[in-house]
DNA sequence: GTCTATACTTCGATAGAC
DNA sequence: GTCTATCGAAGTATAGAC
């Protein structure tokens, strides 16, 4: 009836992921992770060899999580339209689960990979192959225009990832009052990429 | 006729912005910005006060730039659809000006503006509020349907930026034979982009 | 498994000569 | 304006007791 054992790098990975969001691997703390997993530096320490391993098992997780629900999505009968639509709902709810998402996306993409290994680069490259099957199976029916499957995938992908991460400095700039962004929902936002995204791929008539 | 005093700033501005692009705020050496603006690190001290002024110079420059050419555009006599193609093109010669420009914005958004103060988070509020004129101005003509200036900014824009900055780690994903991407390059994204923005915002006739 | 104390390193910033 | 030398703070990681 003891703990499991899995507690403690569990809460050590929650507390890595909003303080790698924040702050970035470099602005990261090992000292600010322990404390907000309350667990002893040492402790860390003897959970993982060192910051960049618990980065690395960090983006894994995130990253095979997303790419599953599109594969999920994919799997299922539903016209490629649908799929896309549910792709694009199916990535917000993932970040609605892991809000620390799309800025720990963000960063990795301008770091150029470089806390990365090999496993962790292709767990990361498994999102845009997932969603570009997906496009790529529309194009094949004849349902989508015949647009390259990346090229939608950011497309569709990038300003979701980029309104919500820019939730807090929209925040900022609200606070200033130089313009009033408080209007602007995470949910609109998706209903309004799921419409733009239909009306760039879908073949016409 | 000796030389301006300006170069050393500006040399130090040009070396800054490669090297956070490269390895974001916390990342960024003063000694490797000073060893790549060729110039002794007290020197840098000389001519600015420390690391987080260096940043929020160059970002106030690098904003105010893309924000005045999107206002430029704006000006000129042009159908909207034609000025929201104008937009992006010219937001990519920008980043073809300045490489940096992607990997610096979505680190800062990822960061919240955590080394801006106002005046730079004001001029970085220049872009989207220019970009956002121009589609105002489309949709109270009739030209464009009723969206969101702001959520047609992240539409428009967040992709662009995205498929820019990830430019090097695609590089990695394809030296790891995981997919070709090399294939796909900022030209023919630019052209896939105004086609997408335009088949989002124009009216049906 | 858990903690305290600390070794070791890196880095931002400055002092002070020229 | 320019340079060398260095201080002091911060931060990663580990040693070693319990």
């Amino acid at each position: 009836m003891t703990r499991p054992a899995r507690v403690s790098p569990d809460r050590i990975l929650a507390a890595a992921a909003a303080e790698f969001a924040e702050r970035g691997f470099d602005g990261a703390r090992v000292d600010r992770i322990a404390a907000r997993a309350r667990v002893n530096k040492a402790m860390l320490y003897y959970h993982f060899k060192n910051k960049a391993q618990i980065y690395r098992e960090l983006l894994r997780q995130m990253f095979s999580g997303a790419a599953a629900r599109l594969r999920a999505i994919h799997t299922e009968s539903l016209s490629p339209a649908e799929k896309v639509d549910r792709a694009i709902a199916g990535l917000a709810e993932v970040i609605g689960q892991h809000p620390e998402l799309p800025a720990i996306m963000m960063r990795e993409v301008a770091d150029r990979g470089r806390h990365l290994d090999r496993d962790a680069l292709t767990t990361l490259a498994g999102v845009p192959q997932a969603f570009g099957a997906i496009v790529h199976e529309g194009v094949e029916r004849g349902a989508f225009r015949p647009v390259d499957p990346v090229f939608a995938y950011f497309t569709a992908i990038a300003p979701l990832i980029f309104f919500l991460a820019a939730a807090p400095i929209r925040k900022q700039v609200s606070d200033l009052h130089l313009v009033d962004l408080q209007r602007l929902t995470p949910d609109s936002f998706v209903r309004h990429m799921q419409d733009n995204v239909r009306r760039t791929l879908i073949q016409d008539a």
